[in-house]
RNA sequence: GCCCCGGUAGCUCAGGGGACAGAGCAACGGCCUUCUAAGCCGUGGGUCGCAGGUUCGAUUCCUGCCCGGGGUGCCA
């Protein structure tokens, strides 16, 4: 969003310095100087190649003269502009539509983008972890469609392999023809209560082969898995598995569809929606395929021993092994086959995957794989890596029970909630009480998630991570619902084109218009950036200016009907802009709180 | 060894060549007969890991080092 007279900035700097065309910036003026957006000169002297002073100094006295400015003040390299009332709000708020058609990127950079994330296993419940990912996916889908874009969400599930079989042989040995249905436990974490039985009696077998054989002593787990009882009968079920034997698939069917009815109800509490599903367990044979045409087309090498490989050596990658030499696909495999399934399934301009930044050197590999097997849309491949959650204690880990679980969680939050609801709502219970908890709850908990910059590693102390004042999500929600509380009591319908917008001028107003005309420019930023902490930021900052002009400037007792107006019409941009961006982090916006 | 990420207030995190380094939490002090106090205002708190370099200007860019994490599989 660009003021008139800063274009008529523009034009006459072009005109002096006889230039075809100059971008000049604005941005907010730090409060502690007089003035409401500043230029900054430092940024202009390159082109203008005159001493950032110099050019400050002809900035000043350009704008002093123009009509739309009120004051400009020159310190050192720095223009700060008050900027007279009728113009800032005519170009800032008066027209809704153009708000919010700022956020578009122009029509030739919209694109299609299939994007992966989520990718849970399912041999145990989702964790913090998954929360994360999951909140990113959906805000990084929303925000790039808020821009223009079109979005495909997709899930890749993985739902075979050697984890999968070690739930299976603890529901063999100790389910007892147990289900979900007769114990009343959450599908996926019926399963995942015998992943951890596995892995107890693993580690159990484990230390008791190393009593029996002291050689073993220093050997890592890895290797002695498969010299563990239960470990070969994992091994072996997977053999089972991959032969097709019926029993084995349906037990796997069983325990696959128990994991993913657990996993729809998480998924719906968060809102996450995928265009498309994959499984592994349909898609992890077709890497093979394609490995064996590159193979054909000697774009692959073989081993002796039978191994294929991919010569990476020009991206400083060495050799990659993409089949082993028994046949049998490895992880890159899979994925190699997914993608393709994916791209020509959706014919997407980008593909984006969302996945945790330990796997940096996969996707490196992967892209480098595919790169080399001739795929011109290889270079349209991204990964959007994302930082871990730490505990207070260090790693959460699945397998030793130290995570915290998504489901606890979200009820520990909507609890919470709850009982601070109803101590704002003495004596009666709101109808929504249930609704009104759950959605607080959940916009506390993403809100946190997505205001870390997504590279940044998050340390989450269970104790005081998620609260509801301060910088958080329920703070911007409780803005939004004290406007809409002002507007209903209102209850008058604001003609917007009778809106005599220039009798706002205080402070606290002009401040409230400025930062909704960052709307745009911060969504287009986050989508560029990949970064959801620029909106979270954005909406702290457009919340506190809105408590400031809430606690400064009554609404319904303004001091003539015009002035009420106007500020109801600024009101109800602001619930809009509030409500767009919690949106586009697929937050909730609330009526009553 | 090599590669990548991080080190900013007691804590959790922003900023990422430009004006005296920010916010929230925690601590302390004010503000509810006035549109919802999940709020507002104020105070204290920092050698931006260390050392060099580039620059008119470095917390930001470059180099080296220290600390923490991740990766470097015919694991996923």
């Amino acid at each position: 969003m660009k003021f008139s007279f800063i274009q008529d900035l523009e034009a006459h700097l072009c005109k002096e310095h006889a230039l075809e065309n100059l971008d000049v910036t604005w941005e907010l003026c730090p409060q502690d100087y007089e003035g409401e957006v500043t230029i900054n000169c430092f940024r202009l002297a390159p082109t203008l190649r005159k001493s950032p002073e110099q050019i400050a100094q002809t900035v000043q006295e350009y704008l002093e003269q123009h009509p739309d400015v009120e004051q400009a003040i020159c310190v050192k390299a720095f223009v700060n502009i008050v900027i007279t009332a009728a113009p800032l709000f005519q170009e800032t708020v008066a027209d809704e539509t153009q708000l919010l058609r700022d956020a578009k990127l122009p029509q030739e950079q919209q694109q299609r983008i299939l994007i992966e994330f989520s990718a849970p296993n399912t041999n145990k419940p989702q964790h913090l972890g998954h929360v994360r990912n999951n909140a990113l996916g959906q805000a990084i889908t929303s925000i790039f469609r808020r821009v223009g874009h079109t979005v495909i969400p997709v899930n890749l599930v993985n739902d075979r392999g050697i984890h999968i079989c070690q739930s299976m042989i603890a529901y063999q040995r100790w389910g007892n023809a147990a289900t979900p249905e007769s114990t009343g436990r959450k599908g996926d974490h019926f399963v995942g209560d015998f992943y951890v039985m596995f892995q107890q009696e693993q580690k159990r077998q484990l230390e008791e082969l190393r009593e029996q054989h002291p050689e073993f002593k220093d050997s890592p787990d890895e290797d002695l898995l498969l010299k563990t009882e239960i470990g070969q009968a994992a091994q072996n079920l997977l053999v089972a598995w991959e032969q097709g034997d019926p029993d084995v698939l349906r037990q796997w069917w069983t325990m696959h569809e128990w994991v993913m009815q657990g996993f729809e109800q998480t998924y719906a509490r968060m809102g996450v929606e995928f265009d498309k599903v994959y499984f592994e367990s349909e898609t992890f044979h077709y890497g093979r395929q394609l490995v064996h045409e590159g193979l054909e087309k000697g774009l692959l090498e073989e081993h002796s021993d039978g191994a294929v490989f991919c010569n990476l050596e020009d991206e400083k990658l060495g050799h990659k092994i993409v089949l082993r030499k028994d046949g049998t696909s490895v992880y890159v495999t899979q994925d190699l086959g997914t993608t393709l399934i994916k791209q020509q399934e959706y014919e997407p301009d980008q593909q984006i995957w969302i996945v945790g930044d330990e796997q940096k050197h996969h996707f490196r590999v992967l892209f480098a794989i595919l790169r080399k097997l001739g795929y011109t849309w290889a270079d349209q491949l991204t990964h959007m890596p994302y930082g871990m959650i730490d505990l207070p204690s260090g790693k959460m880990k699945s397998r030793e029970g130290t995570v915290v679980d998504a489901d606890e969680l979200f009820d520990e939050m909507a609890d919470l909630a709850r009982s601070e609801t109803r101590k704002r709502t003495e004596g009666e219970d709101p109808e929504d009480l249930d609704q009104r908890s759950e959605m607080i709850g959940m916009a506390a908990v993403k809100f946190m998630l997505l205001s870390a910059k997504p590279t940044t590693r998050l340390t989450f102390d269970p104790d005081k991570a998620v609260r509801f004042e301060g910088d958080t999500g329920p703070y911007v929600q409780y803005a939004c619902a004290r406007i809409s509380s002002i507007l209903r009591k209102a209850d008058e319908t604001v003609d917007e084109s009778a809106v005599c917008w220039n009798t706002l001028g205080t402070p606290e107003e002009k401040d409230l218009a400025l930062q909704c005309a960052l709307y745009g420019e911060t969504l287009r930023r986050a989508a560029r950036e990949q970064d959801t902490a620029a909106i979270t930021a954005y909406l702290l900052n457009l919340a506190k200016s809105f408590s400031r002009f809430y606690r400064e400037c009554s609404v319904l007792n303004a001091s003539s009907p015009e002035l009420r107006q106007a500020r109801l019409a600024l009101c109800a941009r602001v619930r809009t802009l509030l409500t767009e961006g919690l949106s586009s982090l697929t937050i909730e916006p609330l009526e009553s709180m």
